[in-house]
DNA sequence: CTATTTTTTACTGTATACAAGTTGTATTTT
DNA sequence: AAAATACAACTTGTATACAGTAAAAAATAG
């Protein structure tokens, strides 16, 4: 009985940002209006209506006389974000380390073992959604409202990127989140000794390491292969 | 005949911005549904609809079951301000200056024909709202999705800080809005030129005046009136 | 057979009626 | 008289039916 009424609205608006941000419903993807509502057991009314507040949030864009489509990531995304992203969230860790609060420290503890878990035993869209929530509670911490609006559209595709440019079974990739997860601890240690400094400069070094992680995946080294040879037989 | 059907709801959300912005509307005013879908000729479905669109740019809060609410000023507003606002805008106009178009760059320039204008004859709202409109070209010019939902934040209560500490026949207030005239042409000037180093200065130096200024009316000097005498018949 | 126009179809946008919830008031109880 | 409860008026949330619009399909002209 947990499709408690008034709850069915705040599940629509949950279903469709955790199947955004895992690729689950794929940038540039057309939602149906009547599929969903349907599905929901919500008329289009307030269906609508979730689809307004998620477009505001960033996860959606809408446009008049046509279908609600998940946001885009176009080529000049990740230039854009990694642009913004250093900056923002640098400002965001030095305001978490000022203004954190035991309870939201308790809060971001428990995020990041979660996030541990995730990287034993979850999914890779398990692994996403923990790290993500371990960035929005830093992002709670900051109580900047200035701020939040553009951390909290760069998580959406933060999750979206990693989600892109995972890949199972690689070792870099394993490495770099056990490095990930260190950086995490090292960003609790600081908040809590409310060292900003040491918080500013935690957040330049966790997106350095995403950015190159990602460089390598989009600048591979080339295949060694001489002309003329077969085709590899599936790249582990 | 310019109510033309599908330009009503345009029109609402204008006519709020518009309202929130000039301070018309005051931060923490109810809305009253009924009252506004009768003004503007919708029914609540739109008109909730531009709700929750305003609600996501920051202009309202919605709480179930509850009123809308134009969104609220602190005492913590002014702290926040301008902790992010330089930082902000300095990554904005340094991307204006990088990426603005030659169309981009004849739309400012026309934002400001329309403030000094505003300056000469208009009234206090329409000096906020040319300001404003200068400041929304400059974040389209820098074209990162990731920034421009704080920045956009942050001139909606840019608009209402300025409203609040207007005085109107103020010798220092009439210097003011001059001299951030004088800082709007060298902000055109540098993104003309490219010159993203003096871009980014010059968003520092645009927050410093604003500061400065409201600092002055924050902690006024004291009145020089010796105790028991009658009070000033109304100060200049 | 192609191109253009018309008709159909499906979906988005809006209005209205109704259900659920909140608030203020009046009545009852202590 | 003060507090608590019940009721009434009003506001917000939801469902459904209908209107408007854009894409797709069919039909006609070249």
């Amino acid at each position: 009985m947990k499709e408690d009424g008034k709850s069915r609205k705040a599940d629509l608006r949950e279903h469709l940002k955790v199947s955004i941000l895992t690729l689950r419903l794929c940038p540039g993807a057309d939602l149906d209006e009547a599929h969903l509502s349907d599905a929901f057991g919500l008329s289009r009314t307030p269906l609508r209506e979730v689809f307004r507040q998620l477009a505001g949030e960033g996860y959606l864009d809408l446009r008049t006389n046509r279908s609600a489509r998940v946001s885009e990531m176009s080529y000049t995304t990740l230039r854009d974000f990694f642009l913004a992203a250093p900056m923002v969230y640098g400002a965001i860790l030095r305001l978490a380390a000022l203004n954190a609060t035991p309870r939201q420290i308790d809060d971001l503890k428990v995020a990041q073992q979660k996030f541990k878990e995730a990287l034993r035993t979850g999914s890779p869209e398990d692994r996403a959604l923990a790290n993500n929530r371990f960035h929005e509670v830093t992002g709670e911490m900051s109580a900047n409202v200035y701020l939040l609006p553009s951390f909290n559209r760069l998580l959406i595709d933060h999750a979206r990127i990693g989600m892109t440019f995972y890949r199972p079974q690689s070792v870099e990739m394993t490495e770099n989140l056990s490095e990930a997860s260190r950086q995490h601890d090292a960003i609790i240690a600081a908040i809590e000794a409310r060292d900003e400094a040491a918080a500013s400069q935690l957040a330049t070094d966790h997106w350095n390491l995403s950015r190159d992680q990602i460089a390598l995946f989009v600048m591979p080294e080339a295949l060694n292969v001489p002309m003329g040879a077969p085709p590899l037989s599936k790249p582990a």
